[in-house]
DNA sequence: TTCCATGTTCCGCA
DNA sequence: TTGCGGAACATGGA
């Protein structure tokens, strides 16, 4: 389920977890999730402790000094610390070992996920052309309008672009749509300085309310969508029906009636 | 057994 | 150039 709301909650997590902990090694039982070899990620890491952790969009940088570790959780990815490396779970396929002998294990059933190095978070925001987180400062409405100006395609492609906005996914999307009430195939086109005035402070709004629930462990609003993603279900708001489609090649929900 | 899944990337086409 | 559909990646669950 890792998009913003759920990276941001691992990123409190491994602060709680795995800050200021001296790594004593790097157990890595699946290679395919490596962006890096095995040998180069331990020799990084080994005897470098983790200064501070940042998350720019659904990524999540740890700062080991020389480098910074870089972690994308993919479809399925999460973090879980551990007393003990052996009692890692069956999906966790990078273990970081500190000398306290505690763990925190990065698991990734589906193997999407990915675990590399990068020089600075700012490098790797550049080098990969992400867009601006949406709970910074420097998005802006103004900053939104700009990335939306002369895009011709589904209001749901844009919110969901990361080159445009870094960390919205398939849920969160069709999460801030249904809370605008705009259909997700509406073009960005048709869309006013207003109406995108209001997409803007929704979509934040929905990120905030999700951040919170996340690192409480705690589900969703019964009154959001979320829970209701299903064909034919009730719209929680209005009593229309939900129905299904595919935008931007995702499954998305809507509600046929209030989304327009 | 078949279909589907919260992510990213690449190719081909309009 | 932009945007989109579709496929691919790997695996488990309904």
């Amino acid at each position: 389920m890792p998009e913003l709301p759920e990276v941001e909650a691992f990123a409190r997590y491994f602060a709680k977890h795995a800050l200021k902990k001296r790594v004593a090694r790097v157990v890595v039982r699946d290679e395919r999730v490596l962006g890096v070899r095995a040998e180069t990620l331990s020799r990084a890491l080994r005897g470098a402790a983790f200064r501070e952790v940042r998350r720019h969009g659904k990524h999540l940088f740890a700062d080991a000094g020389r480098q910074w570790l870089h972690l994308h959780f993919g479809m399925s990815g999460e973090l879980t610390a551990h007393e003990d490396p052996k009692a890692a779970p069956r999906f966790a396929r990078v273990i970081f070992v500190f000398s306290d002998r505690t763990c925190l294990a990065f698991e990734d059933m589906r193997l999407f996920g990915v675990v590399d190095l990068t020089p600075s978070p700012e490098q790797y925001v550049e080098d990969h052309s992400l867009g601006p987180d949406p709970l910074t400062p420097r998005f802006t409405p103004r900053v939104f309008s700009e990335l939306a100006r002369g895009r011709r395609g589904a209001v749901k492609s844009l919110l969901m672009s990361q080159d445009v906005i870094a960390g919205v996914g398939n849920l969160y999307a069709d999460e801030t749509l249904y809370q605008c009430g705009v259909h997700p195939r509406r073009s960005v086109a048709d869309l006013s300085g207003a109406d995108l005035r209001v997409l803007h402070r929704i979509l934040r709004g929905v990120l905030r309310t999700a951040v919170e629930r996340r690192i409480q462990d705690r589900g969703l609003p019964p009154r959001w969508l979320f829970d209701h993603r299903e064909e034919g279900k009730r719209c929680p708001q209005c009593g229309g029906s939900i129905q299904r489609t595919a935008v931007f090649g995702r499954t998305t929900y809507f509600c046929g009636k209030h989304q327009r």
